[in-house]
RNA sequence: GUCCGGAUAGUGUAGAGGCCUAUCAUGAAGCCCUGUCGAGGCUUCGACCCGGGUUCGACUCCCGGUCCGGGCGCCA
């Protein structure tokens, strides 16, 4: 039973005298006494309605007039062809049903005319997602979502789902989110490393996922959520320098898509979408340091990890998408290789967008030995990391991969504020619902 | 966690100790209007975050709390 026939945005002007039904939301009511319009939105945009009240049945101009905005509608009528309407065209009704009644006052105004602050707007996402501007970035969100699939897909990867509910702490570091398994205690899921490398063991060579990581760090930033959409890639015999081409490549396609595919989408955020260049520029964690340290009070010794000052700094001295590389090892996860002649430098990376890091990753320790001294070292007990070393005791190749947060594409591509712009539902600190 | 700023009709705002019976816009209810497209005009409705204090008098100043925004921290 679909009750639409069409949406707003395909219907044209030469389809003057076509049957339709349009399905959507009451946008709003302009009555100017002998003639009074009805604006219609669906999904694709708006649709006019045009009554003049000396042809049109009583009762149709009156159900109209006394319609509450949001109400929600079926509009059947005839296509008419009208250089005076909005987009060429007009809906003559013959009949229309009101499925439901909206409520009055709104929450807030779904037009836009008058603006309503994040929280308010997050309070109440199901009529903020009714602004053009609004849906359009998580159209846009549909669109990379599609096209790194399809990236996937194009270079040979498997997609996979590995478990959020798990035993113990994927990395140490980060806070974890504890739950209650029956008697026992569980964790969310803090990454997919340590199940993707797994999978690297069983020989199923590239996998991706795409799934939603927990970290219960109390972080109270525009580009930090407690939950957040991960895009992790692992493959086997192949080295950082591999993985890092395939990343780029992934970000700019996904770039170049919604470039081509999203030109509504992109109008209606006065966005000019600029697709970056591949290869992206690689800089040492060493020369970045050194970005970092020009001009700066107290400078940042070789090994502590980069802060938000130098982040930026180094991020406007590049001004473009680029890779940081040759971490110092000890401020990298267990897992990452370091290099032989230099075990003070590693094989690790992140991929950064001059306002944020968007991904990181490396080639990963493949020796079994190594993993779990490294483990160790690292302050953690390698007997609860066993599910996982035992994979790398009968059969694991070389491999790297990277993990991208989905939220971060999307905001640094549009140039979003805050995070919480960029996911449908965020999760914060103190927000839960909706 | 910490620093800075904020909280006024459903929404977005003005307000600097008495001018506040609180501004404007939007909205809602009603009326007028035949081409609107942020329609226009008229009438009506609707609010000072909570607790304490200062003062003759507090939306306004002070203290505490809650919540919101931003910076930093935390985040492999």
């Amino acid at each position: 039973m679909v009750l639409r026939t069409h949406y707003s945005g395909d219907i044209i002007p030469e389809m003057d005298g076509t049957e339709v039904t349009l399905a959507g939301w009451a946008h709003e009511v302009r009555d100017l006494g002998g003639i009074c319009f009805l604006v219609l939105r669906d999904r694709e945009g708006l649709a006019q309605v045009t009554l003049v009240a000396k042809k049109v049945d009583r009762d149709l101009l009156e159900k109209v007039r006394h319609l509450s905005r949001e109400s929600v509608l079926l509009v059947r009528g005839r296509v008419k062809q009208e250089a005076k309407a909005p987009r060429g065209y007009e809906i003559i009704p013959s009949q229309i049903e009101v499925l439901n009644v909206a409520a009055s006052p709104l929450p807030m105004d779904p037009t836009g005319k008058v603006g309503a602050d994040l929280d308010t707007r997050l309070d109440s996402r199901f009529i903020d997602l009714r602004r053009a501007p609004v849906l359009a970035v998580f159209r846009i969100e549909g669109e990379v979502l599609r096209s790194f699939r399809e990236f996937f897909g194009e270079n040979g990867f498997l997609e996979v789902c590995t478990p959020k509910v798990v035993a113990t702490a994927t990395e140490g570091g980060t806070a974890l989110f504890p739950i209650t398994y029956f008697e026992r205690e569980a964790f969310l899921n803090q990454s997919p490393q340590l199940y993707k490398q797994m999978l690297m063991s069983a020989g199923l060579d590239r996998v991706f996922e795409i799934g939603p990581i927990f970290r219960a760090e109390e972080h109270d930033t525009r580009r930090h959520l407690n939950e957040a959409i991960s895009i992790d890639v692992e493959v086997s015999f192949a080295d950082e320098a591999d993985v890092m081409a395939l990343l780029e490549e992934a970000v700019a396609k996904a770039y170049r898509d919604v470039a081509e595919r999203c030109e509504k989408d992109l109008v209606a955020l006065g966005i000019d979408l600029t697709v970056p260049k591949t290869p992206f520029k690689r800089v040492t964690y060493t020369e970045a340091l050194k970005i970092a340290n020009d001009g700066r009070a107290v400078e940042i010794e070789w090994g502590d990890d980069l802060d938000t000052e130098a982040e930026k700094a180094v991020g406007s001295a590049i001004g473009e998408h680029y890779f940081m590389t040759e971490w110092p090892t000890a401020i990298k996860p267990y897992y990452t290789l370091p290099f032989e002649d230099r075990p003070e430098i590693s094989r690790g990376f992140d991929l950064m967008h001059p306002s944020m890091e968007l991904a990181s990753g490396a080639q990963r320790v493949h020796d079994p030995d190594l993993l779990a001294e490294k483990i160790r070292r690292q302050g953690l007990d390698p007997d609860g990391f066993e599910f996982y070393l035992k994979a790398f005791r009968f059969g694991m190749p070389p491999h790297a991969g990277w993990g991208l947060g989905l939220g971060r594409v999307v905001l640094t591509m549009l140039g979003l504020e805050n995070i919480r712009d960029a996911v449908l539902f965020p999760r914060d600190r103190r927000r839960l619902v909706p």
